[in-house]
DNA sequence: AGCCTGACTCGGA
DNA sequence: CTCCGAGCCAGGC
């Protein structure tokens, strides 16, 4: 793992933590909001290789709504954790990005 | 270097 | 709605 990596993956924590309780973002965002335009996938990549349990990584959804599959244990512990906060998911496993959906006031 | 894969996304068919 | 294709970039082989 590069420097330069480390430091775009801490930016993108960064990010992540001012997500607020009850409310999602999608990777592709994050990267927006982290500096990274374009490069969602970046996100993906520092989701999995998150170790520090300060970061809300739950509340990071793909672009349409859905839990981003991968290990089925993990998606259920995910979608535990948002409805725990007040999250709903539709019958199709979609959260209505249009109405939950994290709104920075300040880019930063 | 090429080639493939992946917690992604957008637009078009 | 689904299925590509392209754009994106890191990492492993």
């Amino acid at each position: 793992m590069t420097v330069h990596e480390v430091r775009a993956y801490q930016r993108i924590y960064q990010v992540v933590r001012r997500i607020p309780r009850g409310r999602v973002a999608t990777y592709g965002q994050l990267a927006e909001l982290s500096g990274l335009g374009g490069q969602a996938r970046l996100v993906g990549y520092a989701m999995s290789a998150l170790e520090d349990g300060r970061v809300p990584w739950h509340r990071v959804i793909n672009g349409q709504g859905r839990i981003s599959p991968r290990d089925p244990s993990c998606a259920r512990q995910q979608r535990r954790l948002l409805e725990a906060e007040g999250v709903r998911f539709d019958p199709r496993g979609r959260v209505e990005l249009d109405r939950y959906r994290w709104r920075p006031r300040s880019p930063r």
